[in-house]
This record gives C-alpha cells, sequence and structure tokens, in this order.
DNA sequence: TCTATTTTAGTACAAATGTACAAAATTAAT
DNA sequence: ATTAATTTTGTACATTTGTACTAAAATAGA
C-alpha cells in the first residue's frame, strides 16, 4: 500500500471515529507519523481527501448489482441487496453524518446525489411493479404512495447513520442488521398473503 | 427584546442559514453590530448558545398537545399533529443538520433526546392502539411493525430537514407540506377501508 | 555511479478563533 | 447627585489551521 492509499485508509478511520469537524491533515499526519506537508503534496487540503473518499464509495457502491435485476427476483434478494448496501455505508459512515456540510462546501457532490437518485427510484418502481405482477404485493396502492416509499426508503438509507449514532449506538454488523430490518419491516404493510409467505420462508 | 434575547434570535437564523461549522461569537456579534466581548458576557462559547436554543426548542415541542389525546381523536388530528410539530422543527432547523455533531459535542443534549423518545414511542403505540379500536388501521399487524414504523417515524422526523436540503430543497411551507404528506402516506399501507375513507375526507 | 525526478520533511506566516482581562459606558439604587 | 451594579467595549495572547516555500532524502533511469 503505498502512501496515498495509506492516507485515504487512515484518513477514512479518523474521520468515521470523530468526524470531519474535528479530523484535519495535520491529525491524519500525526496517526501516520509523517509530516503534513506529505500529505499536502498528495491532496490540496481535507476536502480533497473527503472528495476522493466520496468518490470511492460512489463507485463502490455503483459496482454493485442491481436490485432485483432478474425479472423473477423476490423478496430474497432484496434483502440482501439492502443488507450488502448498508454494509458500503457503514464502512463510509463519516460521509452520511455530515452529508449537508460536505454538499454546502462541495455542490458537486450534490450534483452526484440527484444523478444517483434518478436511476435508483426508476429501479425500485420497476421492481415494485414487477412485485405486482407477481402477486408479492398490493394492486390498490396508488402510485403517489410508492413514490413517497422510495422517497422514505432513501431517506432512511442516507440517515440511519445518524440516527443509529442518536440513539442505539449500535456497532458494525449489529447496526447494519437492524436497520436492515427496519426497512424490511416498512415493506410489510405492501405484502399480499403470498408476499409474507415469501418473505417469512 | 433585551440583549440576550437578540443574540439568540440572530444566532439561530445565522445557524439556520449557514451551520454551526461557519457561524462563531464574533459572525454573531458582527451581525448585531455589537462587540463579542458583549456576547461572551452572556454566553461562555457558540456551544453553550447552542445548548440554549436547543433547550427552547424541546421546551416549546413539549408544550404542544399530546398526540390525539382525545380517545375519538382520528386522523385529521394526526395531520395537524405531524403539521405543527414540522413547523418547529423547521424553525430550529440547523439543530436537526448538525444533530450527530451537536450531540457528541454535548451528550447532555442525548438524554434529553433519549428522555423524550421513550416518552412519544409509548404515547404512539397507544394512538396506534386507539386508531384499531376504532377500525381505522389493519388489526394483522404484528407489533414488532409497528415498533419498525414508530422508528421509521422518528427516524424521518429528524431527519427530513437533511434530507431535503440534500434533494429537493423546499423552503418553508412547503417543505412542511411535502413531508407533513411523506409521513401520511408512510401510514397508508395500514389504513383499513373505513380508515382510507376517514383520511380522505 | 551520476543525474534527474519524485517523495518527504521542516519551517514560516497570515488568518481565525477561544479566552481572559481591564477599562469605559450605561443603568439602577439610594 | 453619588455610588454601586450591570452592561458593553477594546485589546491582547495562545492555539490552531491552511498555505506556501525551500531543502533534504529517497528512488529511478542512464
Amino acid at each position: 500500500m503505498n502512501t496515498k492509499e495509506k492516507i485515504l485508509v487512515t484518513a477514512l478511520e479518523l474521520f468515521n471515529e470523530q468526524g470531519i469537524d474535528v479530523i484535519t491533515i495535520r491529525h491524519i499526519a500525526k496517526e501516520m507519523g509523517i509530516s503534513h506537508s506529505n500529505i499536502q503534496y498528495y491532496f490540496k487540503n481535507a476536502d480533497d481527501i473527503i472528495y476522493t473518499l466520496y468518490t470511492q464509495h460512489i463507485a463502490a457502491m455503483n459496482e454493485l448489482p442491481v436490485f432485483a435485476s432478474s425479472p423473477g427476483a423476490g423478496l430474497g434478494t432484496l434483502r440482501e441487496s439492502i443488507t450488502t448496501i448498508l454494509q458500503h455505508i457503514y464502512r463510509y459512515r463519516f460521509i452520511y453524518i455530515h452529508f449537508v456540510v460536505i454538499t454546502r462546501r462541495m455542490p458537486e457532490i450534490k450534483k452526484v446525489y440527484a444523478q444517483r437518485f434518478g436511476i435508483r427510484r426508476r429501479q425500485l418502481l420497476r421492481l415494485f411493479e414487477n412485485y405486482r405482477e407477481q402477486g408479492i404485493v398490493r394492486e390498490d396502492i396508488p402510485v403517489e404512495v410508492w413514490e413517497s416509499l422510495i422517497r422514505s426508503i432513501y431517506l432512511i438509507g442516507d440517515f440511519w447513520i445518524s440516527s443509529n449514532e442518536l440513539t442505539t449506538g449500535l456497532k458494525g454488523k449489529k447496526a447494519v442488521n437492524y436497520y436492515a430490518r427496519l426497512l424490511e419491516d416498512l415493506f410489510y404493510p405492501y405484502l399480499t398473503e403470498k408476499g409474507k409467505q415469501l418473505a417469512a420462508s
């Protein structure tokens, strides 16, 4: 692992543990036992590191398989997808803790976010349609309610990290599982009888 | 309005607009046209101001009538309650934008939050029970799912402000109405036929 | 081995911030 | 009107941070 990579790893760790409002380039340098000028050689400033980490994270997320891309995909696939996504988010949790502040300082990130949201929204709508055709979810739900559900899922997906720190303070897998379950439960009242049976299996 | 109150009003405005990571005592003083030492006379530092504003906010929230306290309260009351709460949150939105960072710096706030959550959780459970007895919501929903719903409502309640800034950037009433609607829709699939009719009226 | 390039370290400086303190100005009390 | 208490201001200092610049050290290429 070269210096640049080490910087990113160390920075991620410190940001996750203490927050971007506390950690400066000098802290990272001290933690690594190198001079802060050395970090400056690779990154202009702390924001530059944050931006790079954000890009890394989004790149990793984009490599994940699309939500239940196969037409016959059931609820099992969905649960796995959710867990994987939440794991990725947990690894880069500092981003979500400071999401608003970060986007205020770096508006480009907002654009990337909006783009991703649009894509994912359409994917989810398609998925729900898919489920409806399979008789897994109810047919008497208005489109606006599905749209709202998607918004809510997104909102929870982006801020479960913060909420967790505010309340239970679960760590690692426990946190991921808890909130994967929360998202799952959000889905429960939409399920048909058939859907419930499939979910239980 | 005395100086202390003016400080709080100005601070709230600046925090809401620019964030606690940017605004210092000196900024507030400059905005008010007084010396920063004058502010220091009333508040030890910026965190002291933030803490006071938080206390103000919670006090105002605690004065709100309990969720549908009357036994026969229907969905109309719920909708109004939600809107009022979201309005209060919007007034003190900076708190929610920086919630995690604030609680990290001032752990006392976390305690107050936990307490409030416990109380509200029980209130909501009772409300849902109430609705079930009135035939407004379904009877086939497991307790854990209701518990999850409460968590989700709380999570959205605490972070819709952040999510809004990240996405649509709605202002004032528009934001409040949008997210009141989102919370309402979250409730939709739990409604019985009777409940839907009541909601539509 | 010698030279050029890349990487790392050291230092220095300006700006901002928290904090402390004393003096001035204002207000209230007698 | 005089005194005491409160409020406000000005200033100064240590610390932190971002930033720039130079020199040293390490590495690679010939």
